[in-house]
DNA sequence: CGTTAAGATGAGGTCCGGTTCCGCTTGGTG
DNA sequence: CACCAAGCGGAACCGGACCTCATCTTAACG
């Protein structure tokens, strides 16, 4: 059973899998979850079948972005942990830097925003984001600076709500996800 | 020119068009914008044909729907600006009554979320729900309820945020769009 | 009741985008 | 260097959704 111990994969096609996952990366910031695998395939010049090699589906693909994209937010939030300092000013800072870090990305936004394939995946990341959050809501809350009944699920709606307000921004809406972000923040902020 | 008068529709013609409303405005509500233009002249009991002979294209279809919703939300507005009592209630209950409304229909989630096509289409109803809107809350900041520089926009942009919590609700995530709105709209209030 | 043009129909055209598959190429090994 | 399986390419396939059109139906009017 466990003789599974292949000859290991090919320099190239290790290479190639880099290229893919880079111009993915790319080509969904740029159009979103929507970009064509063809498009990707191109951009990462190689054929569309080798795509499908690596990645059994488009789905799959994004899936690998968005967990990707999770560890990031979750890096964030951990490193928020580490912080000193006014314990609002921590949780705030932490989630203007994750939504910095989105907001120039569409698919990032639509992930965020709670795209359906997305949600499943990046299990992992999500739980240490959750985890990391859930910490830094308890701090806030306890030096009295948070409304006292806040949650981590509404820091998850709000940033579902953020994703879709800079995602609709890019798309050419007259929003302004800053201004967003400084009034949904205010809500969670103890009266 | 101007001997445009035509012998007037046939009463067949203006029952079916009502009914292909009507079918639309439901399996809209069911399933959102992307609902299939097959499903709609199904539950209308037309075929395809019909439907396009009043409705050029899919995209009128959804604009002619759009444009009711803005009527309706402008309604909503309207009727607050003769509510007597605190200027604050009278906004918040407005906005709560328009997301009430909308929260059951997932086109009219998306169409508030800021779906590109209805964007364009509807200008009438969204310049009268945007002055209605604009009066409640000057008043609401006349009397001190309300942050200062709040502006319409900043409402847009929440609704905007609303209409994706609310559809992300209805597709699964354990979101909570009343708890959405409760958080935003304090972020607009007056400190 | 006959005539006519508006209206209805729905099978099929067309386009689009994900996925497959088979013949060719190539890195790695003996 | 010879060999071969892993890997690659991209034309073809396929399903799904919008839309068209040639043919049939019927409301309206004299």
């Amino acid at each position: 059973m466990s003789s599974i111990a292949q000859r290991p994969q090919r320099a190239d096609a290790r290479r190639n899998r880099e290229k893919i996952l880079a111009a993915a990366s790319v080509a969904f910031a740029e159009s979103g979850l929507e970009a064509q695998v063809e498009d990707i395939a191109r951009r990462a010049g190689v054929g569309v079948g080798t795509v499908y090699r690596h990645f059994p589906t488009k789905e799959a693909l994004v899936e690998a972005l968005a967990a990707e994209h999770f560890e990031d937010l979750a890096a964030i939030a951990e490193a928020a942990l580490e912080e000193q300092g006014d314990a609002w000013e921590v949780f705030a800072g932490a989630v203007w830097r994750s939504a910095n870090a989105a907001a120039a990305d569409v698919a990032w936004c639509e992930i965020i925003g709670g795209h359906p394939t997305a949600v499943q995946a990046a299990s992992r990341g999500r739980q240490r984001l959750a985890g990391a959050m859930t910490t830094l809501i308890g701090r806030a809350q306890a030096a009295g600076l948070m409304r006292a009944d806040a949650t981590v699920d509404d820091v998850r709606t709000i940033m579902c709500g953020f994703g879709h307000v800079a995602a609709a921004q890019r798309a050419g809406g007259a929003l302004d996800w800053e201004r967003y972000l400084e009034i949904a923040l205010d809500g969670l902020r103890a009266r």
